[in-house]
DNA sequence: CTCAACTATGTCTAATCTGACATAGTTGAG
DNA sequence: CTCAACTATGTCAGATTAGACATAGTTGAG
């Protein structure tokens, strides 16, 4: 009944409470490196899941215009939230632009190629600094009965990541920088669409 | 103008011309590991290309009750899809379920966990080994005009995707397998929500 | 012969999510 | 003082996507 968007907010009040505004910025950096949402899709959970009665909330004078609604678990969320945690995941469909654009690759300039995967490269580069960055201000092993054991392994996870997307950009940098095909460029992207295509077996996807 | 989804149709159509039933099958495997849309999606979308003169169909009888369509790629489609290749992709924010259950692990049994991400770590193994058999029964390294590349470069990160997945979910059976803490379990699950929480920085995210 | 699986195209509702719109007080830089 | 940035909560229109509904002929197993 209660979306993955529920679940993520729960996991966040589960550390301490918050307000909506608060969630929001915690949902862009760091944890928006694995579930983002903006505001407005926030507070209508937030809604939903005091509706829920997984969560409560507290009106607090704060610096700004309108009161701060302070949200926290209720003993239901956090139960609910517990029992999620060990249940398989949906299986969401991947849905990759960078690899789809590597499928159709073979229809664009290699040189063009190369500037994509470069900015790429760099792109994960800086986020793998930023996580060490983070590791190297953490404890080493922490208890798996504490917040930080959750950082902490979803830190793992990202820094893992990053180097499997760092090798694999550098490997295309690779394969689309040597001379053999650039030679053959010209004629491959001036050949007629579909050249032989009725003699092509369509099994071949 | 044209979507993501619609540069997925046009990158499957580039390789030969295919009805939407075909499309729709091509999304499921293997392109599917990486983009997958159903044929509910899939027919207004080629709908939408042919309105965008991306697209043409031509009827054929098929064996079954309807007419065919094949659709293929006109010039303006190629053009467009080349074009969109070497373009920086757009910003999907990451959305990865077994993260956020990470992030939330602290909260959970570690026997549970250790179940939960075994049968994660079995289904990567899986892919993987069905990764590897494509990857043998295909040329060392293809020319990079020929589709065959796409076919490669896709299935390399793809191979590189699941052993950073199968990495990341050993180093968690790892972690939550030591006897350390599942001698303190039952303390941290039976402690009472937020301890001493206003003591707690709140900028510890 | 019957039934299931496959081929083939389409529509519709509901959920999720983005980006814009709306409002409004505080804080700090120049 | 002024203006931008920040804090704070909310709504709404539109795009994307999943899953169900709808129809209907062919093919092969038992």
């Amino acid at each position: 009944m209660t979306s993955t968007l529920g679940y993520a907010i729960l996991a966040i009040l589960a550390r301490h409470p918050r307000s909506g505004y608060e969630l929001s910025t915690a949902m862009s950096r760091p944890l928006g490196y694995f579930w983002t949402a903006r505001h407005s899709q926030i507070h209508p959970e937030l809604q939903r899941l005091v509706a829920a009665r997984q969560v409560s909330f507290e009106q607090v004078p704060g610096p700004g215009p309108q009161d701060k609604k302070i949200y926290s678990l209720t003993d239901e969320g956090l139960a609910a939230l517990r029992q999620w945690v060990v249940e398989p995941p949906q299986i969401r469909p991947e849905r990759d632009e960078m690899v789809l654009k590597t499928y159709a690759a073979w229809l664009a300039d290699p040189a063009e190629l190369i500037r994509l995967f470069r900015d790429q490269l760099e792109a994960h580069e800086r986020r793998l600094s930023s996580y060490e960055e983070q590791r190297a201000s953490m404890p080493e092993a922490p208890a798996h009965g504490s917040p930080a054991f959750g950082n902490y392994a979803t830190l793992w996870c990202g820094i893992s990541y990053e180097n499997h997307r760092i090798a694999w950009c550098r490997w295309m940098i690779g394969q689309l920088g040597t001379d053999r095909d650039l030679l053959e460029k010209n004629d491959q992207l001036s050949a007629s669409l579909y050249p032989s295509w009725d003699a092509v077996k369509p099994s071949e996807s």
